[in-house]
Parts: structure tokens; C-alpha cells; sequence
DNA sequence: GGCTGTCAACCAACCAGTTAGTTAGACTGG
DNA sequence: CCAGTCTAACTAACTGGTTGGTTGACAGCC
């Protein structure tokens, strides 16, 4: 046997990472979340205090990767949502353990670095209108909204293609 | 005391789709519902013989209002996302329940109501596709998709207001 | 009297969190 | 190099409380 706390850590944080985005914080076992790390229940509570706070660790965790995989392009919107699109479809558990904590935990509780990380992308599509590469029909903060939540429409309909997202965004940004 | 089996079941469904809508099926507490619904925990047995029935017969009939209450008017989309926007606005039951149900039964669990429903106006659609009213540089089924989603906006962005919606699908129908 | 709606009390299973104890392995002094 | 010691990672078993579901008795109505 190996003592390796980070590593431990490290297999719980995996392990709750597919039993959040499956079951929920209320549906989740920590029972099972130790089983599947091969680690003990107690370490739980030992490495990250409770339930809810293994859950937002999980959260933080996985939002912060997706932000940093998926750069905004403020001069190719379309394109930016297809490569959301593209990471949703790959990591289909961020979606899903943002829909839990947004039912769950109410509708505003955003994790902080997804704040952040947003108001920095409202700032590019801000500039990027200023230099007359993005048209400004709508506000910058609108036409973020409008292209994320696109670009999750595969969550909603089952018919969605990248192709479709794409070309959807292409209209509301216009020429 | 009244002994009235179908208000006594109707109160049953009143505090069942409160408690659905914000705990979900899991979280979700029996002893509660019977509560809030003044009557005993054993008649929601009775009656809807478990938890589960329960909550599908709360999504059913939340699901048929919502399809009923809103009409679709193919030749104005537009005003067709509004007025589902308006709906949710003032029934966040209905999405909430859809996020616990797409959550935790899988994302195809999809009531039947809502798939003869979406099969119609995808007909609609298609029909003022042909008469030219709307255009055609989607397909109908993917306009209708298209349309819906966008309509639910407010779940995701905070900042959505109606006329966001509208104007967005606007774009997206195109003239 | 029998049928039906209602209920308090109950139960077995389950679950988040704790604790008292065990062990791997690093460190130390010789 | 090694015996002794100390620490922190780890564990099995337990606890207090909860939960979905049941049951047997009782009350009102034909």
C-alpha cells in the first residue's frame, strides 16, 4: 500500500467527480465515492470537511478546466460556440454538475471563477465591437448570453448538431 | 372533517409539485409532502402508489398546462418565444421539474405529452415553411429546437429579458 | 354491516458523519 | 546500517438520525 495524500485526493476528486455529475449532491453516496476512489470514508471528511464542500471542490475544479480548454474568440463568435459545443459533448459532467448546483443550490449560485472569467469575455466582445469586428446590434453582455446558451443546445434537443449551433450563432451575430 | 378523495388527492399533487420542483426526486421528502398537503403520509401510497408515480403524474400534468397554455403561431416566432418566456417567468415549476427529471431519469426521458406536442408544431412549422411565411434556411424541426431554447435564456443568464428573447429569435427566423 | 377514506404508530433500510485504533514510512541517535 | 520512536495516512466499526413504505385500527356513509 502507498500513503500519498495527494494521490488519494486526487482519486476521491475523480471518483466524486462521477458520482456528483450522476447522482446529485442529495443522490450522491459518500460511501460510494470512497468505494470507487478505493479509499476510505473517513478520508472524506478528513481531506475536504463535508459533502457539500467535496462537491463545490468538484465544481471548481472542473468550470476552471473547461474555461481554460475553451479561450473566447470575440472575431469568430460562431466558432467559439462550436468549440463549446465540441467540450460539452466530451465532458458532458460540467454540464451536468452546473445543472445540479443550479437546481440544488438556486439559480444564482455561480461559481466565482466563472464570474470572473465572464466578465473578462464581455470586455473582448466589448472591444472587439469597438473595432468594428463584431456589429452591436446587440450588447456585448447580450450576445455572450446568447452564444453560451446556444452553444448548449445539445443539452435541450436531441436533434442539435455542431452544425446547427454554429450556423445559429452565425445569424445572431449577423455580418 | 370532509372526506373528499379528490381534493384530498388534488392537495396531494398541489404540495407534490412544489416539493418536486425544489428538491427533486431524490431530495424530495414524503413525510413533507403529506405536511404541506395536510393529509396523511400513507394516502400519497394509496393513491399514487410511490414516490416515483408520483412525481411522473406531477410532471404530466404540469406538462400538458404548459403545452396547452401556449399555443404555437408559426408565423410569429418571435412572439411565440415571448410568450413562452412570459410562461416560465411565471411558472418555473415546469423547467425545474424537466431539469430534476433530464437530470436524474437520463436526458431521452421525455414525456410523451411533450413528444406529440413538439411533433405538431413541428408540422405547423413546416407548413408555413411551404407557404412561404417563414423561411426556410432551416429546417422546421431545427427552427422549432432553435426557438425553445432560446425561450429558456432566463434559466441560464441572468440578464435575459423577454425582448432579448424575441430579438434574438428574430434574427434567427430571419425575414 | 360492509365499504371506503383516513390516520398514528411502526419498521427495516439507509446514510452522513465520528472515533478509537492501526500501520506505513520518515526521522534520529548510536 | 539499524533499532527505536514519532507522525500522519489510513481503516473498521459504530452512531444518531432520517426515510420510503406498511399496517392495523378507526370513523363516516350507504
Amino acid at each position: 500500500m502507498v500513503r500519498d495524500k495527494e494521490a488519494t485526493k486526487r482519486k476521491l476528486l475523480d471518483a466524486a467527480t462521477t458520482e456528483f455529475a450522476t447522482y446529485g449532491i442529495a443522490g450522491a453516496r459518500v460511501d460510494r465515492i470512497a468505494k470507487n476512489a478505493g479509499a476510505n470514508k473517513a478520508l472524506i471528511y478528513a481531506y475536504f470537511c463535508s459533502k457539500e464542500y467535496l462537491f463545490e471542490t468538484v465544481v471548481q475544479e472542473q468550470v476552471d478546466a473547461a474555461i481554460e480548454a475553451v479561450p473566447i474568440t470575440p472575431d469568430d463568435l460562431p466558432g467559439y460556440a462550436g468549440r463549446l459545443f465540441d467540450r460539452y459533448l466530451e465532458h458532458p459532467e460540467v454540464m451536468r454538475l452546473m445543472g445540479w448546483l443550479r437546481l440544488e443550490n438556486g439559480f444564482d449560485a455561480v461559481p466565482e471563477a466563472e464570474v470572473r472569467a465572464h466578465a473578462d469575455k464581455v470586455a473582448a466582445i466589448r472591444a472587439a465591437q469597438r473595432t468594428g469586428s463584431v456589429p452591436d446590434h446587440f450588447d456585448a453582455e447580450e450576445l455572450l448570453s446568447l452564444v453560451v446558451h446556444l452553444s448548449i443546445l445539445g443539452f435541450t434537443s436531441p436533434i442539435a448538431s455542431r452544425d446547427l449551433v454554429v450556423r445559429a450563432v452565425g445569424r445572431i451575430v449577423g455580418t
